[in-house]
DNA sequence: CCAATTGTTATTTA
DNA sequence: ATAAATAACAATTG
C-alpha cells in the first residue's frame, strides 16, 4: 500500500511519543524485515534512547533517536500505528517500541518491509544522497525531460516507478499521473514530446500535493481506512473495481500489465 | 489449485 | 558494458 502519502500518514502515527524515552524493545530476530540488520545491537542500543524526530522521503522513513537511526521501510503492506500500553504484540508485529505510554508498532504481513539500524549520531550512510523529491524546486521540467531522453527506451509508466526519480511515486501514483496528464502508459519516455512535459511535471507535481492532502493531511487517528478521503473523481477510486469506468468521461477502463505491473487508463482521454 | 496484490532486488536478456 | 525485462521474495485473499 504505502506509497508518498501512505508513508507520511504513517510517520505521523509515531508522533505522540515524540520526545519520550524507548523503555523496552520487542522484535522477531527471525523476521524477514530484519534481514539487513544486527537485531541484538538494535536490541542493546535502543531502549534508554529518547525518539527525536521522524522523518520521511519517498517511501524511505527515518526515526532519529538519541544516539542512532531506525531505518523503515513499509514495503507492500507494512503499516505503523501506536497503540496505549500494556499491548500485547500482535501477528505480524515485527517491531514494537514502548515508551511509558505508547506501544509504537511496525506491523507488516507481507514482510517486503524492512527496518534496519545505525548507531552513532553521524547520518547513516542509507539517509544520504536521497534524490530529490518531485515537491522540491530541483525537481524541474528541464530535470524531468532530462530523464526521459536519458532512459529513451523505457515506458513512462516504467520511469515513474523509479524510486532514484521519483522517490515516493508507486503504482497509484504512476496511473493517477498518466490519466490527469492523458498520456498511454506504455509510451516510451524518448518519445513524448516537447510540448508534454509542462503537462506531464505539473500533474506529478499535483498528485504528489493533492495525496498529500487529502490522505496525510488528515491527521488521522486510529488504523482507519486511509482511501476514503479520497474523492470519486480521481482514478484511483476506480481502477481496480470490477466494470470501473473513467470518472472524467465514463468510458470502460483498460487494464493491462505495464512495466511489470498491472496499469490502468481511459483509452478515450488520451491527448 | 490458480492468480492477484499500492515494492524492491538479483538475475537474465537484449 | 549498459539498460530493460523478468523472476523471486511471503502471506493472504478471491
Amino acid at each position: 500500500m504505502p506509497e508518498l502519502a501512505e508513508v507520511e500518514y504513517y510517520r505521523q502515527q509515531w508522533e505522540p511519543a515524540l520526545g519520550q524515552r524507548i523503555e523496552w524493545v520487542h522484535l522477531n530476530a527471525a523476521s524477514r524485515c530484519l534481514r539487513n540488520t544486527d537485531s541484538d545491537l538494535l536490541l542493546n542500543e535502543v531502549p534508554g534512547q529518547l525518539l527525536r524526530q521522524g522523518l520521511a522521503h519517498g517511501k524511505q522513513m527515518c526515526w532519529r533517536m538519541g544516539q542512532g537511526w531506525l531505518g523503515i521501510h513499509l514495503g507492500m503492506a507494512g503499516r505503523l500505528f501506536c497503540a496505549p500500553a500494556p499491548y500485547v504484540p500482535h501477528r505480524h508485529d515485527h517491531l514494537i517500541l514502548f515508551t511509558s505510554q505508547h506501544a509504537l508498532v511496525f506491523n507488516d504481513y507481507r514482510m517486503f518491509g524492512e527496518i534496519r539500524w545505525h548507531s552513532g549520531p553521524e547520518t547513516p550512510l542509507w539517509w544520504q544522497h536521497l534524490p530529490p523529491s518531485p515537491l522540491e524546486p530541483a525537481f524541474s521540467r528541464r530535470v524531468l525531460q532530462r530523464w526521459c531522453e536519458r532512459h529513451a527506451r523505457l515506458t513512462i509508466k516504467g520511469l515513474l516507478l523509479r524510486q532514484d526519480r521519483f522517490p515516493g511515486v508507486g503504482n497509484w501514483m504512476a496511473d493517477e499521473i498518466l490519466w490527469r496528464a492523458r498520456l498511454h502508459p506504455a509510451r516510451l519516455a524518448g518519445e513524448l514530446d516537447t510540448s508534454e512535459f509542462p503537462t506531464l511535471h505539473r500533474r506529478i507535481r499535483e498528485v504528489c500535493r493533492d495525496a498529500l492532502r487529502v490522505i496525510a493531511g488528515v491527521g488521522g487517528s486510529l488504523p482507519p481506512d486511509l482511501n476514503v478521503h479520497i474523492p470519486a473523481t480521481w482514478l484511483f477510486q476506480h481502477r481496480w473495481r470490477p466494470g470501473g469506468r473513467c470518472p472524467r468521461c465514463q468510458t470502460p477502463l483498460k487494464r493491462e500489465k505495464i512495466a511489470g505491473r498491472t496499469s490502468c487508463w481511459c483509452e478515450t482521454c488520451l491527448s
